[in-house]
DNA sequence: AAAGATTGACACGTCAATCTTA
DNA sequence: TAAGATTGACGTGTCAATCTTT
């Protein structure tokens, strides 16, 4: 049963355009202060959260679900606007840390408070408590079923060529 | 009061970690034979659903929330690649229209059963009805507030340089 | 001048190739 | 060889400047 009701496309084109929206504002939320990307508010949240301050590229990779190459190419511009700094790695020369750097916590904290704003504006004062959850349950759902469909690639993947 | 609490960033972990996934199983699903991007696959489906099948530059703009630069970047590509055509205009010579060619409309064609299955897939088959349906409420509910900030530029935008 | 649209410079992400160390 | 990471080419989006027609 391929059909797709009404309301279900319904349900999706808010869904669709309300992304769209949320993306623009919070992207906009960073730009106060020293303007950062998401990527990069995103990578510098990222290193003050971890224990030491510090993180491989690969981690950070991982832990963002990002390829190397991409975190490779935004670190680079990051260390170029002094935002973060590599470390060489003592156990493995292979690597090197990735820190950030003075500047790079001060734009991360002042973002913050933009960000955290947009959010409360856009969606915790929107939102009740209980319809707030209730999105994140739903968001569970969905990303469970999506892990699923990622680790038994039948479900979308490559379905080849009947007619 | 700029407090959020621990269930309210569960809810956005979990929103923010299922709209990459969601994305990335969306963009996967478009791979298909001709492959096509996001945004030229959302171009085809908004030629194919007007009236006399071709759109304006700036009407495609506008109905999908995109910059006029941006849509006439990928029009050219899209032109290149043979998926649209762009026909002079009798009562406007500023302007063209975009149409999409025999080669375009089949690609979206195609695209369209992937694109729908992996719908089905990782949204329809995963939600209820009601759980759908509460998602378009929600989703609904969150744009008009994104709406309303758009328009009234105080909410989230700039803040001047108060601590 | 304003509207329709394009252009060029630049920022960003992906993919495949590469380099270095383990 | 494999793992950590970088690089270059390329596709794509943004912003500001520009061109043409109204």
């Amino acid at each position: 049963m391929d059909t797709v009701t009404e309301e279900q496309w319904r349900a999706w084109d808010a869904f669709h355009a309300m992304r769209r929206q949320l993306d623009r504002a919070l992207d906009q939320s960073l730009q106060e202060g020293v303007s950062l990307s998401a990527a990069e508010y995103e990578t510098l949240i990222a290193l003050g959260r971890t224990p030491d301050r510090r993180l491989r590229v690969t981690e950070l990779a991982r832990a963002m679900g990002w390829e190397k190459s991409r975190v490779s190419h935004l670190i680079g511009r990051m260390e170029k606007r002094g935002l973060i700094a590599r470390r060489s790695c003592a156990t493995d020369a292979r690597g090197a840390w990735v820190v950030a750097t003075f500047d790079g916590r001060r734009a991360a904290l002042r973002a913050m408070r933009g960000h955290n704003r947009a959010l409360q504006d856009c969606v915790f004062e929107v939102l009740s408590d209980e319809e707030t959850a209730e999105l994140g349950r739903l968001s569970s759902k969905m990303l469970a079923a999506l892990d699923r469909a990622r680790t038994i690639p039948t479900e979308t993947g490559l379905r080849s060529e009947e007619q």
